[in-house]
DNA sequence: GAGTGGTCTAGACCACTAC
DNA sequence: TAGTGGTCTAGACCACTCG
């Protein structure tokens, strides 16, 4: 027998997804999994070529991605490697909508509900290390997969880290009007709901981590 | 006389710089400079093609960087645009805390500080297209970089996509324990936060969303 | 339909690292 | 010298946006 090429499995190309994407999805989990272990080295770029039936340049497109995610390494003249385990810091708590999404082979986008500035409340202040009263930019967005609506979130930062915020030009963009009736409403309820959670704590404990999460953004 | 052809510039072939920087250098330059500002469409991919004497393929790749730093963003049919300034693309849109906080050099962490299942209220069952009554995901995140916090963020997602979650093992990591008083204190105070943010109306009109706004990270 | 960016191919030559 | 990743070309087809 002349040839016997070791394939990993074929990519799909009648998929929405992308080779480079199916790929790099493929190559992910041998990390996650630990079939690849840190400072392993992986195939070459014309093996991998040969193993999934693609050109150079989406294997490439592919080694790049997740080189920018951090999960390997390469030098030139020697070769691609598993880059060592992420900070501890890393894992946990960092969840990447945008790649999760993507990830799925959908189309990740987010609409900004609403921000302002304000006065932070001494919860938040308390939790940002300010002062009460110190003045914090909050945010609301709601996050889409193919247009369905999948999260919705609120963010505080201090203002301080957003300095030159408001030399901002708007040249006629439209203002969404939010503010009002809608939140009063919302925090309203959202505070029942806290409340409620407290009462159902057993069911707080199967969380930890996100779904598809451990995720580096 | 054939041929006129616009160049902005020759890019040099011998030089040990590769010629997506060199190119990348250029258009840093253009945007740094204003000459192009934001929300500006720049040239296409085949016009920049022409104008310096390279192939698709090398200004995609000048693109991609560019893209990656965050001073263009793309749309498929449109074009590519001038994005705005820094701060303006951490908040609209999609906003990778972990890049940005490496970006400065700085070392990202998130503390969970609380997550559970809840009823949808209204508001956000409205939001995320749900029934009112659903149930909810939440979670608060404290983000910090360099151990000083830098964001408190509050997301909800439909229970249903979180299929599997009560499958999650935790391997000893540790159980974040926050439902309770905190959490009244930090929603009454919250929706007082939001009160005075609607009390201060005219502070929201300098926000809303700019021009390259759907954002890909 | 024309123009845009998104994906993909099959080559090529180079600089670097190892043997 | 052989193998690796880095750069680059000249095509192709597609999905999307807009008039």
């Amino acid at each position: 027998m002349a040839f016997r090429v070791e394939t990993n499995g074929r990519l799909d190309g009648g998929s929405p997804v992308p080779k480079y994407h199916q790929l790099k999805q493929i190559l992910k989990e041998k990390i996650e999994t630990g079939e690849w272990a840190p400072g392993d080295l992986i195939p070459s770029e014309p093996e991998l070529c040969r193993m999934y039936g693609v050109s150079r340049t989406t294997v490439r497109q592919t080694m790049a991605s997740l080189v920018s995610e951090g999960l390997i390494v390469r030098q030139q003249g020697k070769g691609t490697f598993v880059a060592g385990p992420k900070i501890e810091q890393e894992l946990v708590g960092f969840y990447s909508f945008t790649e999760d999404v993507m990830r799925k082979g959908l189309r990740p986008r987010s609409e900004i509900l609403s921000k302002g500035v304000t006065a932070a409340s001494k919860a938040v202040a308390s939790k940002l290390g300010l002062a009460p009263g110190e003045r914090v930019v909050y945010l609301t967005r709601l996050r889409l997969a193919d247009e369905e609506p999948i999260m919705l979130e609120t963010s505080y930062l201090p203002e301080k880290y957003c300095q030159g915020l408001d030399q901002i030009d708007f040249r006629g963009r439209p203002l969404y009007d939010v503010l009002g009736q809608d939140f009063n409403v919302e925090l309203t309820r959202a505070r029942e709901t806290f409340e409620a959670a407290v009462a159902d704590e057993y069911e707080a404990s199967w969380l930890r981590i996100w779904p598809g999460a451990p995720v580096m953004p």
